[in-house]
DNA sequence: TTTATTTCGTTGTAAAAACAACAGACATAT
DNA sequence: ATATGTCTGTTGTTTTTACAACGAAATAAA
């Protein structure tokens, strides 16, 4: 049904057309429907699944102790949500997790996913590598997001961003994949202060650019 | 020789003494010595392994591209390293790794892990599946503190925080495992502006403490 | 082409944070 | 008991940021 869909998911990715089928049979994979305005997880649900979304938009949100909103994330079709929450001491479930669009779910037991079957799938060994280096990928990002977050200023966290990015392009001459907006999103900064510093920066001589062409 | 260090890190929780040992023959365990100094990993670093440290200290460091210096993380006995980069894609480490003690490191090829020896020792999918719930708590944490350390003001942070942690602990009044100090490097802010903060929150009737006991 | 729309830089002002410096409370060691 | 060190709160000053508002340039749409 939603095999194309999944082929092209990284937890998936390198099993055949005809693999996934047979898989999702071995773990027992449930699908569900969502209409807009479900709610997929609610914050205090204890949950051991992996879940894929395979049609449809999911927005992850919070309320804090005193009622206040605010927007973790967007779930697009074909990524997959829910994997921070699969050891067994998470605990509850700390988000909201609420279909923006018509949406269906494909949910995994995390348990099934790790433990070979006796038929033992071809594949099987396949998926947990990707769902350990899928959560692996993600981990490594965090962390280097943390890096340039926890620089105290602005300009800081520019320098600390941009400098990865020439390192990681291993040229002093880069693109970087944002706008201005969604650095400063990114950042976590507000956009004119940081269009300000970057200008800044730019007069001083410490970096030249153009939109998202950059020279340190 | 450090089988008992390695019962008690997540990786090898739950797994006997005598597996153990029975284990590291199996995953061809590498054992490396490093002398105050030494560094176990450079930036550049191609890695495929994934490491527990069982004797020492290491600092994770990290130069930029004006060579400012900064560090990233201490790591002591018994913890794991290396486990971001596990993904083939992760490309080459962005840190350099350094002793900073005599140290002793176990290094276990990833691809040894993650794939079921012909002999099957009885404990190998519950290391794959320690190190998933690893990686994935982890990760969990990190989202965690991205969403505490992305609110604009110091108060926005500790309000975050400490909602976080009275949820957590499901009720109003709480213990912080932080001392101010530590609190402020956790939300990357000021300890003396944080310290203030706090206060005037506490005179505002929306929190009471004392130390690290909290009411909301 | 002309008209929207988005993106980016710029400015001034108000608010907030960083920083430095210090004093009181508390605990620990001598 | 005294001294030492750590932790926390407090204050004033300086620097930085957020915010709002606007115009120019670039892009997309009509």
């Amino acid at each position: 049904m939603y095999t194309e869909i999944l082929k092209k998911t990284q937890l998936f990715s390198g099993v055949d057309n005809d693999e996934i089928s047979a898989m999702l049979n071995c773990l027992q994979a449930e699908t569900v429907d969502y209409k807009n305005g479900d709610y997929v997880f609610r914050e205090g649900d204890f949950i051991n699944q992996i879940t894929v979304l395979v049609k449809g938009k999911l927005l992850v949100q919070r309320d804090d102790f005193w009622g206040n909103r605010s927007i973790v994330n967007v779930i697009n079709s074909g990524e997959m949500f829910g994997e921070a929450y699969v050891a067994p001491g998470s605990g509850a479930m700390l988000n909201d997790v609420i279909a923006i669009e018509d949406s269906t779910i494909i949910a995994f037991d995390i348990n099934r996913i790790l433990t070979v079957c006796p038929s033992a799938c071809k594949f099987h060994t396949d998926i947990i590598k990707n769902l350990l280096f899928t959560i692996a990928e993600k981990n490594r990002k965090l962390v280097q997001k943390i890096g340039h977050m926890s620089k105290r200023s602005t300009r800081a966290k520019l320098l600390s961003y941009l400098s990865d990015e020439a390192k990681k392009q291993n040229c002093s001459h880069f693109y970087i994949p944002f706008n201005r907006q969604q650095l400063a999103d990114f950042l976590c900064v507000d956009r004119s202060a940081m269009s300000n510093e970057l200008c800044k920066m730019r007069d001083e001589g410490l970096i030249k650019f153009n939109r998202n062409e950059f020279t340190l």
